[in-house]
DNA sequence: CGAAATATTGACAATGATCAACTCTTGTGG
DNA sequence: CCACAAGAGTTGATCATTGTCAATATTTCG
């Protein structure tokens, strides 16, 4: 185990906060931000959650095209789903964190149109995409926490094409590292200072849109500036949050943190 | 009412082939790709899309951060969802063609966090998005294929995220025009030849995440190449279909216009 | 330790942005 | 219905951001 996935290893788990709150898994701190999870609702969530495989960084999970036939929960690590064009160009399109679905839409699509990697090692908990319109029928309350996440990574997609479309590279680089802070820290994957990303520049510039050579530089600007770590080799570690927000006019409406509307509350507690 | 309305108003409802196959709106069009509809699902539809408004081209229907109260069928139109940024720079992150959706996550998230504007005279149907909660419950078939749907629209959005991120202007443009010829054809909505969109060059440009005057030369190239109508003062209509795929290498996976998989089929149709 | 991957740096090129002037459309109001 | 204003599109000149290439340094990992 190299330095960087010992780093990564240290955040590989609930903050003390969170457990002390019986949220044991990251999906469910996700989801407990939506609405507050019921012992069944919470059982029913670890059951999808048990014995992960362990992965190993850089295996490729999903390829392009690939029939779709398993779903599963990002327990722990980092993956990346991306697109490839077949001269070799290839677009992160988003960073899953822990506590995500993989390939939640194997119900409705029979293949793939995204690849999906691990970044960092990965346990995964694998499970029949059938399963879930069982969920659904059963749990109501936890169907609508899933539609509430689908529609938040919807969300983050249009953020991604604002960015992509509009910003420029320095702007860019600030919205991901913004981004990627508050989500690891709601999560309770995060630490408190010092926030430290385990990927390379040669990611970052797929997900920013850039060539690494760029990046690369962006990166020493960002540093000149005083608002990301100047000594960190490997990985990116904030240093002034709100400078970061600033640089990018960060607005946090798209998160959507807001917990359910209570219309919607109403409706599905029956 | 002017000549580029006319044009879109030519194109205004389903092509005979389908109104023959009792296929009485874009949305249905769109849905019956996935599901075959009986008789009760299109009544269900049908209740959605009765008594749509009529609205000017150029209006604001939804303001970033408004609360979202609503959601409807875009019945007839064109509009567009689009991200702000505070100094003025905008982006088109999705078109929304006759048929679509607007709004449908009113039921999870309590603020907007983008833009919706119609881009030419539209006729909408609004309804209280807490209605969809009954259709899932009564109609799992037409449940599934709206999350079909909602799925798709997301792979659309990675696909414009790849564009974005990796494609030249001008394979960007040879792109978005190919995945709306193909979505309006799919629909009902398009004529067979010399597809027209009535979309200025301004709004591509939002759309394309370049300037005006990169469109204006782009679409010059386009032209110049034969790919689109050299004579189209507003608007684009293509030329050379197969052309433009092979400018964009388009690969049509991230369509997902094949049918429901067989097991999902199975399990909705208790 | 050594190979392979990652990061850095400088020089140069290219894509696309900006500015400004101008033309052509389109829509409105008298 | 015409005139005129506003919007949309075009063009050229110039500039800026970002990409490409190549050489080198540094890390990482077997």
């Amino acid at each position: 185990m190299n330095e960087q996935d010992a780093v990564f290893a240290e955040r590989s788990r609930p903050s003390d906060d969170l457990t002390n709150r019986s949220v044991a898994s990251f999906l469910m701190a996700k989801l407990a931000q939506f609405i507050e999870l019921t012992a069944e609702e919470r059982a029913c969530l670890d059951s999808f959650e048990s014995e992960p495989d362990h992965i190993a960084a850089g295996e490729l999970l999903v390829r392009e095209n690939d029939p779709l036939t398993r779903a599963g929960v990002l327990v722990d690590g980092w993956c990346a789903s991306y697109k490839l064009l077949s001269d070799g160009r290839q677009q992160i399109v988003n960073f899953i964190l822990p506590g995500s679905f993989l390939g939640l839409h194997a119900n409705v699509f029979k293949y793939a149109d995204h690849a999906i990697s691990t970044l960092t090692p990965c346990r995964i908990s694998w499970f029949d995409p059938q399963e879930i319109t069982g969920i659904f029928a059963a749990y109501p309350r936890l169907a609508t926490a899933i539609v509430w996440d689908a529609a938040r990574e919807q969300s983050f997609l249009m953020e991604r094409v604002a960015s992509l479309g509009r910003r420029s590279a320095y702007e860019r680089f600030a919205h991901l590292l913004i981004e990627l802070a508050i989500l690891l820290e709601k999560r309770g994957i995060s630490q408190s200072e010092g926030q430290i990303f385990p990927i390379t520049q040669t990611v970052l510039s797929d997900a920013l849109g850039l060539s690494t050579v760029h990046v690369s530089r962006t990166l020493r600007q960002l540093r000149k500036d005083g608002l990301i770590e100047p000594d960190t080799k490997r990985g990116v570690a904030i240093r002034d949050f709100e400078g970061l927000k600033a640089a990018c006019d960060f607005d946090k409406t798209y998160l959507h943190e807001t917990p359910v509307p209570a219309k919607t509350e109403q409706a599905i507690t029956t």
